[in-house]
DNA sequence: CTGAAAGCGCTAACAC
DNA sequence: GTGTTAGCGCTTTCAG
């Protein structure tokens, strides 16, 4: 590597000419600039980030701490916050907890030492299941500002980016009941989260408010990833006067349309599926899904614009939730 | 943050004591080290990376660049070298080129500063199309070592992850030849790739050598990403005797199965399908469509391996190129 | 206009 | 056993 000190010794001049010339200082004579820049150039002279954010004690980098890459709603958020951060002049460091908690304190720690100027981060399943926060609000104290996205909780004071879980839920529930649909069943692999708790009871507020209908609510729950098919075709089978769906995680919508077109349903006609998939899923559906869309690029792009604020201004106090409305998108598979 | 220099004062040592008594050396006397790292531990002190990584020259921390993230084989690429990465007392920096070469060019650029001590990163389909590779031979020539996996170059020195793309062609084909099927089409989005070009070459070996089967090779090519479905429907309308499918890149295999049994042909009866996709796809389709598997976790976990081998041993000279062997995994969708 | 020197936080050779 | 010093590469104040 390159650095200011050879680029000194070639020019005879000292290591601060050159860092201010390179800065295009007005103490340097537009001559010495032009001299050092073009040796810079010629040796392709890079500054040393290290040294640079040692210095400065600001590293321009985000840490980013994502449960689960492999979840398409995930991905795109990464793929947003990257493209906003890369924008706005920041590198991101990528973390995966993979749903652990201890991971995600390991992450926090590890780069909560000078590595990152702040962390954006959904929290981990785990995390959310045992509801200890503790590893997070730490490195709050520490004064390293966090942005939490999508799965957050109440016990942490930081930003937030969410959606209107509660209201998405409602909204599509209220959608199938004006339909006429009768027996509305809500489908989710994710009730120890945040969000499916929040959706599930948006689900239990529209049927209740409902006056004319009279179903009780009906909720599949899924435990492990593999057995969504199974409890699907199992629901197809028990309860046979099923004529809507709501399937508030990414993938169980897909599959609940592929098992009742298996079961010979006509649909939107003897049904309705409402799911929370990304757009992604359309090309292996036909008809195409229905589904609540929940804007993740959004929602990536303001949690780097709320962490970027807050790196601007620490000393600011009041925290800010960002909500990123969902939007009902009906397609094929509702009427 | 807590330095070294603030445990010296309260502790009324040196700082490089502490720094010492921090690393057990034998030089201090156990009582020292003792009272050192217990207000280490009471101040939660973290040695700043930064500070460490410019005084050792060494940053534990590897450059990953990702052409697309919201490609499942890429997010599980990216999963397997986090994973590896972490274990190994890596970090890892992920840049996402989003297939630009531009975008590759500044992540390597932005990074081989002193940021990370290597890449791993598969190439840009942009890169790849106008075939100038110069921005990352300039990065081997800073010594800055590299690996590339699946996407790759023939112009450049580095190690490489791959996977046997011709023979895994190769070998799908001869299975649909020798199902006694008359009639394979190659469909592929990716044929501006290095692995959709092997891929191909596979595809047209078996059918060129295989002695009592006389079919034209029919390859469909698809640019855009949405129009896959019109395609592929346009297919089962213009060639109605078709009788197997091979699709090379991750999605087109789940849509063709989804069209063909709309277009009522019973699988695998009257047609085979055989797709490049990774297992996510299967709770998709029904029946189970058979893939070709790619061991995308051990194709990350590789690049890392050959990665850090690497950066241990610089001065060795001779490339590797390790490849992945692919395997033929037979589902609903053959015979 | 240019240079010397201090310091970011850490390590390590070398005193004492 | 502990402390002093120099230096990683950079920025910045202050002197010249």
């Amino acid at each position: 590597m390159v650095t200011l000190k050879q680029l000194a010794e070639q020019l005879n001049v000292s290591v601060s000419t050159v860092s201010k010339a390179l800065h295009d200082s007005e103490e340097i004579s537009p001559d010495t600039i032009e001299r050092v820049k073009a040796l810079a150039k010629f040796l392709n002279y890079k500054p040393n980030k290290l040294a640079v954010s040692l210095k400065n004690s600001k590293t321009n980098t985000i840490g980013v701490i994502i449960p689960n890459i492999l979840n398409h709603f995930f991905a795109k958020a990464l793929f947003a916050i990257e493209q906003e951060a890369t924008k706005q002049g920041y590198n991101i460091i990528t973390c995966l907890s993979n749903e652990l908690q201890s991971k995600e304190e390991d992450s926090l720690q590890l780069l909560s030492n000078g590595s990152v100027d702040g962390f954006i981060m959904s929290i981990a399943e785990e995390t959310q299941i045992i509801s200890k926060t503790d590893h997070i609000s730490n490195i709050l104290k520490q004064d390293v500002p966090i942005v939490l996205f999508d799965r957050v909780s109440d016990n942490l004071e930081t930003d937030k980016v969410i959606i209107d879980d509660f209201d998405a839920a409602y909204q599509a529930t209220n959608h199938l009941i004006s339909e006429g649909r009768q027996h509305i069943v809500l489908i989710s692999n994710i009730d120890e989260l945040s969000v499916g708790k929040l959706r599930t009871s948006g689900y239990l507020e529209a049927l209740k408010e409902s006056v004319n209908h009279t179903q009780d609510p009906v909720i599949v729950t899924i435990k492990r990833e593999g057995s969504i098919e199974e409890h699907i075709d199992q629901l197809f089978k028990t309860h046979q006067t099923i004529d809507g769906i709501i399937a508030i995680d990414n993938t169980s919508g897909v599959v609940a349309l592929q098992k009742a077109l298996k079961h010979n349903y006509s649909i939107p006609d003897d049904m309705s599926i409402i799911g929370f998939s990304d757009e992604n899923v359309l090309q292996f559906t036909d008809p195409k899904l229905s589904t609540i869309s929940q804007h993740t690029l959004d929602i990536g792009k303001a949690s780097v614009e709320l962490l970027i604020n807050r790196l601007n201004d620490k000393s600011s106090t009041d925290l800010v939730t960002k909500t990123i409305k969902a939007k009902l998108q009906l397609r094929g598979t509702t009427k």
